[in-house]
DNA sequence: TAAAAAGTTTAGATTACCCTAAAAAAATAA
DNA sequence: TTATTTTTTTAGGGTAATCTAAACTTTTTA
């Protein structure tokens, strides 16, 4: 079993690594942890012993089909509880991801199936991040950032940024996961956008919001 | 803010102390929390420290009233996941403890009030145990072991061991908490009764068994 | 009430995780 | 290609929580 530390790092480096595919340096989960880089080269070693990952001295670590097999136990977990969070407390969903930081640590597979089902075995979290089902196995959708879609109309999907900053500023302009958003037109001055969401309110959103905006056409 | 280790020190203590009233003494914490007498010596050192306990060499520990806020808290935590458990994950109720070992650690204090909401504020956990308000207050019922109502009808309230062999136990045989049970003779012989419950089936528990069902007449 | 037993504390280590400072390797620039 | 900068690792320590063994205090027994 895996320490609530061993199980940040490999969650940490899952992501970092682009769902396994390419090697994470010490730095990148340093600055991603918050914490040292000589404290990374130790836990590194510690979860290479363990077969998670690969660690080879001075080039990085790669994820193993183990270590990407407990990454996504954990980040189920994590979708599941802020879909819980949101769908049953009524948290808002900038609210959710500090408090599933906490409980994506509980151990108990029954809870985590009973969960599943109670909040009927939802694809997607709160922020459209798809839900590993038990297996690991989930669908990645083609989606694409919202600043790539000009003059068209398209649905929002997921966000990038899950920063409660971020989701409490698109709260109140009215974008939200299902909403439709036509993109009038893109500035040439700084990139922002122009936008009208569900065929009523226009706004300007700015290049960065655009960026964490993602949309299916 | 407490450790994990230090909240399960805490709780254990105030258990142990029934709810604050008497010194509790090292060994019976070590025998409690599954730990040596020389690592709870140190333990309730730090804890002294902090002002959540009195310790007194080789005399024992009292808990502040600082301490009993902790504690109740922590208690508010595990009886509210513990109900969350049962009324809507589907779970028995001998299968919530250990999870909510777990859970009653989650830092949240806007998750617990949105859990309770969610839950209807109730009163009491799956094992008719009291659940703290937010100000760590609650009814304590006046409740006599079933041991001690021969020959008398009365309800079943709670139930003071909660181990997953006597609740399953309980559910074999059909007592629960609201169930009505007629004592009808105890047997010289060992002490078991003869019970009827809900004025039809009709068991012989054990001296044992009685003592841990709590009942009102 | 003195000796034995039981309970408790102290001393000294161990493990997990993290840190700073120095050394080593790799990447970049001159 | 050598020198400089950046990145990473190693060395040496610190804290929280645990342990064993030895010392000390209190309680019980004889
Ligand atoms: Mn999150
Ligand atoms: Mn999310
Ligand atoms: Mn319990
Ligand atoms: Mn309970």
């Amino acid at each position: 079993m895996l320490s609530f530390t061993e199980e940040n790092y490999l969650k940490t480096i899952y992501h970092l690594s682009d769902s396994g595919a390419k090697a994470v340096l010490t730095n990148e989960i340093a600055e991603a942890i918050q914490t040292k880089p000589a404290s990374v080269t130790d836990m590194v070693k510690k979860l290479a012993i363990k077969n998670l990952i690969a660690y080879e001295k001075y080039y990085g670590v790669k994820i193993t089909r183990q270590g990407k097999t407990e990454a996504l136990t954990i980040i189920r977990k994590h979708r599941l509880w802020e879909t819980f969070l949101v769908e049953k407390l009524g948290f808002n969903w900038g609210e959710v991801h500090d408090v599933a930081e906490q409980l994506e640590h509980i151990q108990s597979p029954l809870l985590i199936e009973k969960l599943d089902e109670f909040l009927g075995f939802p694809s997607a979290d709160p922020h459209g991040h798809p839900i590993p089902d038990k297996n690991g196995k989930f669908k990645v959708a083609r989606q694409i950032p919202l600043a790539e879609a000009i003059g068209k109309k398209a649905i929002v999907r997921a966000v990038k940024n899950s920063s409660p900053s971020f989701l409490d500023y698109l709260s109140k302009i009215g974008v939200y996961i299902g909403a439709s958003l036509h993109v009038l037109a893109k500035m040439d001055f700084d990139a922002s956008l122009e936008i009208q969401i569900d065929g009523k309110k226009k706004v300007y959103i700015s290049k960065e919001a655009s960026e964490n905006i993602l949309v299916t056409e």
